[in-house]
Parts: structure tokens; sequence; C-alpha cells
DNA sequence: AGCGACCGTTCGACATTGTCGAATCCCGTC
DNA sequence: GACGGGATTCGACAATGTCGAACGGTCGCT
């Protein structure tokens, strides 16, 4: 029976959609394009294992609680993220800068840790956040050593973000050939004005790239005067990837 | 049609299987008394939507990056914790203190926001974790003010985590009495050593509760010498509690 | 190396199961 | 009090998922 179970994945299609905001039956009727019966009884369903409540008075849906249980549950899972934790900690210390460590989700990056600059203004947590692949240093490191993700943002058109935002194909190719040769990735102010960021690549087994870890602030504590990265925290973050990459191919 | 779909049931059991390790699919199929072609099946589908993740070498499987998504999905949509982050980081920042945002989950504390102690230590994040309502500060506010939470508590027996853990049943409910007369709880090592916290109920619109805020940390800080809580920081976390109800019951 | 046991995967027939669209109910609004 | 838009229920149909047995690969043991 090599087909999937078309319950199944019009219920998880549901949750995808919810995962946007808060929707009505008719809207997610619409959007699937399903009877409002059958959409009704999916939501039902869902709605009893705890994936999405609803709201008493308007009788919106919305996504439930038990899929956060779900997604830590994931990232305790995670093997790239449990390796990385405690490299992570000590780049953000040694660099006393933000760190973050992503991999390549459905044409995105995504976020799976994040470990906040040592000091102590505040700062939002973003693990789950999904990032451009374009504008940004870990996912111009995804972009770089992976044809499966390249591949397909080849025919998107890319957003543009801030005013040095590489939208232009040929421009952004040159870039990731330049990521390749020199082994780690950057940007500034590509993605959040004011902020520039450093990465390098983190192989599994077999030297694939399964991941990018990096960090990122202000412009003028990243980049020399230059412009330029600064040399040093580019090699604390080689560094880093490096051990990363020992870990993981090394056991699991 | 008033009754769940089967496949979708089922596939949220496994997911929540899944949830607390990898497992292989005759594990899986065992567990849920299910035949090992129709666990397959449900397994196969997702893994198509990206709920689930297959390792190459052993086969086993484990949960999908898309479940993170759908993670902070929830916690974007969720009222309560977008109203409480505000005020959270104010009690955060006057009490010194980590602030931690909770609300009952199927018999347990789930916590939807968290902000770390205002200084370098590095700490844990745990949203998305779950905690013991018998012996957490949030917990017991849970416990004192909703029956549906404290009915079917009642039933099971309570775990043990520190000496100081409070299991017999004739004193926990005095001690939620208590909770109830001065309108907040408080908890010294009763779920991790050294510890103590101190936790305020949220109402939401028509004062039921619908969540807690509070602080914890070291047993001297947090409490005075005489052991009782300190009252600046109990007069901090109430206020901080009806300012996130005024504003849920407000809007919204 | 060869054998055996285990585990994930595939297959096809069966009937259980989910699907569909119309009809109903409920609520807020005019 | 009637209208309109929304969520919800209903029952017949057949498409759909289920089931258990058989396949094929891999690891561990002899």
């Amino acid at each position: 029976m090599p087909g999937p179970i078309q319950a199944i994945e019009r219920a998880a299609a549901v949750l995808q959609l919810l995962a946007r905001g808060r929707l009505g039956l008719g809207e997610i009727a619409a959007s699937l394009d399903l009877p409002k019966g059958t959409t009704h009884g999916i939501l039902r369903t869902l709605r009893t294992v705890g994936f999405v409540e609803q709201d008493r008075a308007s009788g919106t849906y919305r996504l439930g609680a038990a899929l956060l249980r779900l997604g830590t549950g994931y990232l305790d899972a995670n093997e790239l993220r449990s390796r990385a934790i405690n490299w992570a900690d000590a780049l953000a210390a040694r660099s006393g800068e933000a760190v973050r460590i992503g991999m390549h989700l459905d044409g995105t990056v995504l976020v799976v840790h994040h470990v906040f600059r040592p000091d102590d203004t505040p700062q939002m947590l973003d693990v789950g956040a999904l990032l451009p692949l374009h504008a940004t240093a870990l996912g111009k490191v995804l972009l770089a050593y992976d044809a499966t993700v390249a591949g397909p943002l080849a025919q998107r058109r890319l957003a543009s973000f801030t005013r040095r935002t590489v939208i232009a194909p040929a421009e952004l190719a040159r870039a990731l050939g330049e990521v390749r040769a020199r082994g780690w990735a950057s940007e500034a102010e590509e993605y959040l004005p004011g902020e520039a960021a450093i990465a390098a690549p983190i192989r599994g087994r077999g030297g694939l790239v399964v991941g990018a870890i990096g960090v990122s602030g202000a412009v003028d504590r990243v980049l020399e005067t230059s412009l330029r990265p600064r040399t040093g925290l580019v090699a604390q973050v080689s560094d880093a990837a490096r051990a990363v990459s020992r870990d993981l191919e090394d056991t699991g």
C-alpha cells in the first residue's frame, strides 16, 4: 500500500495552515479545497488529541498545547542539537555574541538552538524560527554545500529584506562559490539592519553538511572597520563547527 | 459522524509515543497494539509530511523538524503567553530571578514561557517542559484554583522528587487551602534541591484561572532566614499576576 | 562463512472507515 | 423577530485504510 494515508496528510495540512494563525472552519476548508463536513471531522479529531484548540466564543481554531510538547520532544531527539549545545555555549562565551545553530527545512533555515549573547540585555529566543536561506550566514552555508537545498531555491524569486539583501541569482552564486572556497559564510545587514553574522558548516557522517553554526551581532562588533568579518571571530566559529562535526562523525 | 477519525487518532498516538525517544517500528506497533503493516503506513505518511524522520542506518523513527515549527506556532498563537511576555520580563528584571509561566496540560504543568535570571550564568531553557503539579509553585496554584485539574490528580499516586516533596493527599489538600486563602503558592526544595519558588494565579475572562506566573531561584535568595518566602518577592509576583490578568480580561 | 533470527517493508483482498453535500442548529446582527 | 453566516450533524455510498502473511535485507551468533 505504498501511498500516503489521505486522512493523515489532510490533518497535517490543517496543522501547517494553523501554524500561521487562527482560522475558522470555512477558511480552512476553502484553503484546502475540502468539504466543510470533512474538514470538521479532522478538526474534531485533532481537538480530542490536543493538537488544536477552539475558541469558545468565535469558534475559530488554533494550534493546541500538545504540539509544544512534541516540538520540544523533537529538540531533545535532534542529534545535531544535542551534540552542538556544549560547543555553542563555549562559542558564545568566547565570542561574546549570540550563537545560533540552523538546519535546512523546506527551503528555509530552521533554528534548532540559540544561545543568548552573554550580557543582561533582553533578547528574543528564536528556536523554531524560520530564516531565509539567501540572506543569512547560516543559510548561505547550507546553500553552498547542499545541492538539494540550492536547486529548488534557484526556481524561486528571492525576497529582499534590506537594501543589502542579495537577490540576483548570479551574484548569489558567486557569493556561494566564495563560501565554498573559504569554508565559511558571512552576512552584513542583509537580513536585519545593523546586524552582521558569520557561520560555518557542520558535517555529519560521510562529510555531508547537516547544519550550520554561527554568531550574529551588531555590525561594529562582528566586522572590522574594513567591513570584513573579524578574523578572530571567523576562527572561533570555524573551530566550533569543526568540533561539532568531529562529535557527530565519531559517535551515534 | 461524531466520532474521531481513527487514522488521525492513531497518528497522534504515534507522535506522542515518539516524543519520549526514538523507537523502532516493532516497538511502536507493539505499544499501540497495531499490526506492523498498519503502523508502517502511518509512519510513512508522517514522514512525507515531515512530522517524523527515520534513521537511515538503524531504521528507527524519531520526531521530525516540522513539529518544531508547529510548536512555536502554538506559542505565537497562545494568548496567555503573548499577553504575559512583557510583564514576565519586567518581573525578572525587578526580582532578579528566573520567571516562568505555566498552564495546565494533561495532569502536568506546561511551561509556556521562561525568562532567564538576569545574569550571565548559563541556564537551560525549558519552554515546553512538563513539571509536576504537586511539587512546584506554579502547579500548586493551578491545583488550588481549578477543580478540573485537582480532581483527576487525587486518583494518581504522587511522585516524590526530594525529601521535601509533599505526597500525602491530606497534607497537599491543606497546603492548597492555604494557597487559596493567601492568593499565592510557594515551594521550597520540593522539586529541585536548593531551589525555591513563588507563584500566583493568572485569571482570564470570567475570573477563571487559566495559568500561573512565578519566580524560582536559590533557596537563600527566595526565602527569608525564617524559611518564609520574601515578602517583597511575593508582592512582585502577585502584582505581575494581577497585571497579566487585567490584560487578559480586558482584551481578546 | 554460513545460518538464523529479527526488523522494516511490500502486497492484495476485504469491509471497515472516512468522505461528501445537504440539512440543521446556533449565535450575533440588522 | 427574521435574517445571515458560521459551525455542526446526518446518513448513504464507495473509496479508503486495515490487516496478516510473505518478502528481503542486515546483524549477530555459531
